[in-house]
DNA sequence: TGTACATCAGTGAACGCGCGTTCACTGATGTAC
DNA sequence: TGTACATCAGTGAACGCGCGTTCACTGATGTAC
């Protein structure tokens, strides 16, 4: 089972990533609940012991791969939010990216939101990065209702999460199985998601 | 460990049920991943091969878990259907409902979109199911979208799935836990809900 | 009402299995002098 | 440039464990006559 650069050395070089590849090539394959840290180590070319170099547990691997995947995310959010000057323009962009970035990194998103979820959302880093993230979305929307002091926010608050439930909502309907299924054959999601964010749709 | 109605008859009597209930009670304690059939058996005062004459693996428990729990969102969606005359506010009351099944039902909501998703999309009687739970928001859509001739279709089914992706976007980061962790002590959920499904919130 | 018998719904032991993690270890690497 | 030594990143065996499923079985139940 001939690895990713792998060489015959004993010192493996790059192991960290290799695990983290491998992990995710594994849950491709058998879904999260059948990823397993001494098969990711034996496809590794490694001993079962090896991954405890590089993670406390089989839980921080699977944070670390959640980590790497929100990190790409907000790259991709970045670079659209730098793209467009105009907010409204903006947040479609924002959230059309973000079901493509769920759709193209369907794996990625399954770690980011669906392993250990519990667990997940009580590391300090996933949340900061997590956090990053939602503030491209937050700063677009932030132009639209410029704070004032008598505000209570709330009306702010609600058009985030609405902006936010509708692409995370899409995304995963898309990737949990439920739309394929349901709506199988009757939907071109690409043409789907420019109809869902632009402003005609009801709400 | 006494048990829901147990009595000390060899023939237990309502041991389908049974085995469904601590399914779920075991899942809210230990996730999706931590559930085992051997251990509901256990729960269930009845041995390891006992659930085998009720269900023929494992994974067939969970879809008939995910069955009943699409059944009572059906009832839910069902009274608020009729309930309501005008589309429109029938349209946020389908919403607010189907967010307040996945909050008042966490457990029930994930095993109907997490656990074994690719498996559990394939089952026929839970596609059935799950196509009913649909079919009021479409029938209430249809009726703001009347369908003519020429229409593609496009832009109904792009507000349908819109609005439930809306729904089930909220519902999942609700669930799943990146809401009470990046909006922590922000929100009111039930406010925001309100706000999010009535008119006035973009998009 | 009694009885023979089929069927249903349990038991308990066993199968083969792979898991996460720890341990004492050792080969490879980098660094100070 | 060479050498002593600390540290890093592997090994391989073992730990204790519980899993899903199957098997031959048996006690309980319902039914036809």
């Amino acid at each position: 089972m001939a690895e990713t650069g792998r060489t015959d050395r004993y010192h493996h070089g790059d192991l960290r990533q290799t695990l983290m590849n491998n992990c995710l090539k594994m849950i491709e394959e058998k879904g999260v609940s059948g990823f397993t840290l001494r098969e990711v180590a034996r496809i590794s070319g490694v001993s079962p012991a090896a991954p405890y170099h590089h993670f406390k547990s089989k839980t921080e691997l699977l944070a670390a791969v959640a980590v790497m995947g929100f990190e790409m995310l907000n790259e991709a959010q970045r670079k659209i939010y730098e793209q467009y000057d105009d907010p409204v323009l903006r947040l479609s962009a924002l959230g059309k990216s973000y079901v493509m970035f769920a759709v193209n990194h369907k794996i990625y998103f399954h770690v980011m939101f669906r392993a250990d979820s519990e667990v997940l959302w009580k590391n300090r880093q996933v949340m900061n990065v997590a956090n990053q993230a939602l503030s491209y979305l937050e700063n677009t929307i932030r132009e639209l209702f410029p704070k004032t002091a008598a505000d209570d926010d709330s009306h702010f608050r609600a058009t985030v999460l609405t902006c936010w439930s509708k692409a995370h909502g899409l995304a995963s309907l898309w990737v949990d199985g439920p739309l394929k299924s349901v709506e199988s054959g009757k939907l071109d999601l690409n043409k789907l998601v420019d109809l869902i964010f632009s402003r005609s749709v009801l709400h």
